[in-house]
DNA sequence: CTGAAAGCGCTTACAG
DNA sequence: CTGAAAGCGCTTACAG
């Protein structure tokens, strides 16, 4: 049997209520000497505090869900560190729960595993709730914010890159080295509003400096590696690139892209330019290393538990920089 | 405010007893029309169950803690999801717990939380416990199971590939491709069990062949892409590499001698062939794909699981296969 | 099939 | 500084 507080009062002598006093560490409520008999028998004991009792009388909890989905996209290592070290900070302890892959029965499994516990709050990284999901999460009382995904919805309370500004400053760097012909692979045009506000950027890049995309330009895919694959394939389907340099959804887009351009023997950045989006490790691991928008995933984490407890509304963005490395030409004009 | 049981007793007009029966489904104690209303007016209610209240009284729980550290070795994403596939056939819930990267503080937060929580059990994923940790866990009544780390220890119970077996697999494949100069690169043999059993299988395989290593042959690293850059750096040292072939630690390890390599102009398979360990799916997104002993972490997790539940003692094996790629030339004896 | 009552381990006004 | 007591939201023998 785990020890309780019962036990330490009958050990020492105290009523549980100075017991628990000291163990919860209430200043100004018991004396030096009290604290250390009752601390001391505690240690003995092998007290471990029951949280489900403590959560159910002060009908409050410290500890934050962080809902994950379950995608090979490996960047939310970096927004976890960000959360799990503002909770350090902040005293909160994070429980990290997977919500499937857009399984709306696995999202609603998280999301009542955080709201049965009553957690004080709930983040969810990338994970795009069902419409049922949704309405859930909303009528619960418990506060809630978004990391890393971006909604049509602007009520909705989320931390995120400027996606707009990344399709812009990917397509404006290029223009820079002095490409003309520049495309645009492997992101989701239809269910993504992330996939359209980067194209927008994409399009006023171009567009500031006279130039237009042509349809062959634009290659939809998911964000995998095989959409990047499959984006090379079709730009090489005449024996010349109709473009020189070619933005990737994703990290794994940029791979897919660079290494079907190597069985093709299509040389990088000799032929084609690559920038990709995201900036994860994946990045520098690969050959040449790939110059990329970096997102700053870390921060997104950090300040979206900062958001979350102090019960932020609408959008906050997060700087995203340029990463250059070794998959972009200069072009002479 | 919430709506508890006793505010659907009373919509309802039945007492709290019965609520929590039909809301706990305890069959047999209710009538169907009963049901009905009282799960009719919990629905509109928006009741939520208050799992602290019911954990305290039923002085169980079904969750489980999977404490992971914080390494980028990106392989727990695999044993993850074998341990919530099996939870979502037993109907346990899995809260993910971030124990650091060797961090005695962190894992000793991990541990607190779990054990005040009063899991029904932890899961470690190669997380090392520091020795007071260790027996912290041990002190309490909570089961605990280790999944993908090997310990002297033999009583700690754990579920892990065959690390021995890793080494002769990986050794004695490159043998019967015809290589005779063979290396062993970005293990750590200090601290970890893991690396001095892997040498022990490589040396017994090159042993059975009438072969002995070199003590250049062998690099010791910490299982990083540094480590591989190290490690090639090493081996690169003469005109002539003095080996054929090597064995990664890891695939970070194999992707960065892989990456040395072509920056030294020395071509991959043809002048030096890599087998990598743990075969994760970055093996598929460099150039050339490497070949891996490949690890069952899917498994690892899925059994794991099964094997915590059932307070199962002692280490149970899971099967490495080596899988084919292109980083291995076989040559001619 | 249903209800009244006790109790899980804690916290916290209230009274001293 | 300390204690007695009420109560958090549930479950479950016990009695009908």
């Amino acid at each position: 049997m785990q020890a309780t507080i019962k036990d330490i009062a009958k050990a020492t002598g105290f009523s549980v209520a100075t017991v628990s006093r000291v163990l919860s560490n209430k200043k100004g409520f018991f004396s030096e000497k009290t604290a250390a008999k009752v601390n001391q028998v505690a240690k003995e004991l092998g007290y471990k505090k029951n949280m489900s009792a403590t959560e159910l009388v002060t009908k409050k909890s410290n500890v934050i869900a962080a809902l994950i989905n379950s995608t090979k996209t490996n960047f939310s290592d970096s927004i976890i560190k960000g959360i799990q070290d503002k909770a350090d900070e902040l005293g909160k302890t994070v429980i990290i729960l997977y919500a499937g892959d857009r399984d709306a029965r696995a999202q609603k499994k998280a999301l009542t595993t955080a709201l049965e516990r009553s957690v004080a709050g709930i983040l969810l990284l990338s994970v795009d709730l069902s419409p049922e999901n949704l309405t859930l999460l909303k009528s619960a009382r418990t506060p809630f914010y978004f990391i890393s995904i971006t909604f049509q919805d602007t009520a909705l309370p989320c931390i995120t890159s400027n996606d707009h500004g990344i399709g812009y400053l990917a397509t404006s760097y290029l223009i820079r080295q002095g490409h003309r012909r520049i495309g645009l692979a492997g992101l989701d045009f239809s269910d993504s509003y992330t996939g359209k506000l980067r194209l927008a950027g994409y399009q006023a890049a171009l567009a500031e400096n006279q130039l237009s995309a042509h349809s062959e330009w634009v290659q939809a895919g998911d964000y995998s590696y095989e959409a990047g694959i499959a984006a090379l394939d079709a730009y090489a389907q005449n024996s010349e690139l109709p473009i020189t340099a070619v933005i990737a959804g994703s990290d794994m887009v940029g791979i897919g892209i660079l290494n079907r351009a190597s069985a093709l023997k299509i040389p990088v950045p000799q032929k084609l330019s690559i920038v990709t989006i995201d900036g994860t490790d994946l990045c520098r691991i690969v050959q040449p290393p790939l110059t990329s928008v970096t997102q700053d995933f870390y921060k997104m984490g950090y300040v979206g538990l900062e958001r979350l407890l102090e019960n932020a509304a609408g959008i906050t963005y997060t700087q995203s920089e340029l990463t250059e490395r070794k998959s972009v030409l200069a072009v002479k004009k």
